[in-house]
DNA sequence: TGGGATT
């Protein structure tokens, strides 16, 4: 077993072989008076980012009347968007205001109004490939216009030279816009290009996740999770994030449910907290946010602990990590148990009732 | 040949 965390906690990655050009439109306004003024959707979440994460942000504005992250129906991963219905419709234009354009991890999150369910605006998204590699993002979106209100655009451009791979995104806001965009541009060419461009609708995103899901449980040899652990092996929970962003936003302080009140986690195996994890052999300069960054890859994580000598301040050699789901604690631990953390093997297991003196 | 926006 050699899962390593090969650049510790600045490892520098981006999720793909890719990244996108600026896919952020500034928050539409609501044409319709019968539209929801309170109900929020929210773009471009962190990976980890739970749902009680996600209600402690926004219940820094105001009261909250319900609040939902949309998971994978199957695996229970995060779609990376979510819902936040606000009591007050004032409440909802400020955490637009505040919110929208918070930059949380690696993302740079979007706040705007949610429009009305309906099924007219689903599979709505159009994968569109044969680009000219110079055509800019508002040159895309110039050409899919006639077509219908596009609701959000995006080329994909090669990670280490931010060169157009001639690949792009068309949102459009219903699906028949979407459909007619296929009829009347897939295989013509845009004004100037030489070739000419594939518009066809683009998979649907929980496919995708599946697959990512059963690659990572069946496909990766030795017990190892590369994905998880060297893609995102520099995340941070909300709490480091919110600490980021008070520099740059300036919002109220608050309190981050579930984690400022977990402190006594030496109850043995304590039900209603989450499924308590032992680390064992960690090094005298170990610290908390190497445990959240090892274990945050692998879903929610509510605590950390690392166990101190009380003169010397240094790590007795063991900590604690609480998790809120059984089978993202167990996949870290099957992951992370006879991990190499410098010269360290870790014992990683469930937390028992032993007393570990030291 | 590819990000992730409708509960």
């Amino acid at each position: 077993m050699e899962t390593q965390l090969s650049n510790g906690p600045t490892c520098n990655n981006t999720a793909n072989g890719s990244t996108a050009i600026n896919n952020c439109s500034s928050p539409v306004d609501l044409g319709n008076a019968e539209d929801s003024k309170t109900n929020l959707i929210v773009n471009y979440l962190p990976q980890n980012m739970t749902q009680e994460e996600l209600k402690s942000l926004f219940g820094s504005i105001g009261e909250i009347e319900s609040c939902k992250l949309v998971r994978d129906k199957i695996t229970g991963q995060s779609l990376g968007y979510g819902f936040v219905n606000y009591v007050d419709p004032k409440d909802a234009e400020k955490a637009i205001n505040t919110l929208n354009g918070l930059r949380l991890q690696t993302k740079t999150i979007k706040v705007s109004y949610a429009r009305p369910s309906s099924a007219s605006i689903r599979d709505a998204n159009l994968y569109v490939s044969g680009l000219p590699k110079t055509m800019t993002q508002k040159e895309l979106e110039q050409l899919f216009s006639q077509y219908g209100r596009i609701i959000t655009s995006r080329i994909l451009v090669d990670q280490v030279t931010g060169v157009s791979r001639g690949v792009g995104f068309i949102r459009f806001d219903k699906r028949i816009e979407a459909e007619e965009a296929i009829k009347g541009l897939n295989g013509q060419k845009p004004p100037g290009a030489t070739e000419p461009i594939t518009v066809k609708f683009a998979n649907n995103p929980s496919q995708k996740t599946n697959q990512a899901i059963l690659s990572q449980l069946y496909h990766s040899p030795n017990r190892r999770y590369p994905g998880p652990l060297a893609q995102q092996a520099q995340r941070f929970r909300l709490d480091n994030l919110l600490n980021m962003a008070y520099g740059v936003k300036r919002f109220p302080p608050m309190t981050i449910d579930g984690m400022t009140s977990l402190a006594g986690i030496n109850i043995p195996g304590h039900a209603g907290t989450g499924w308590c994890i032992f680390v064992y052999n960690l090094a005298p300069d170990a610290d908390e946010s190497i445990l959240w960054q090892m274990f945050g890859p692998f879903g929610a994580v509510t605590n950390v602990k690392v166990i101190r000598d009380f003169n010397t301040n240094k790590c007795k050699g063991f900590g604690f990590v609480t998790m809120t789901n059984y089978d993202e604690a167990a996949m870290a631990i099957a992951s992370l148990n006879g991990y190499r953390l410098g010269d360290r093997v870790l014992q990683v297991s469930f937390k028992t009732n032993k007393t570990h003196k030291a």
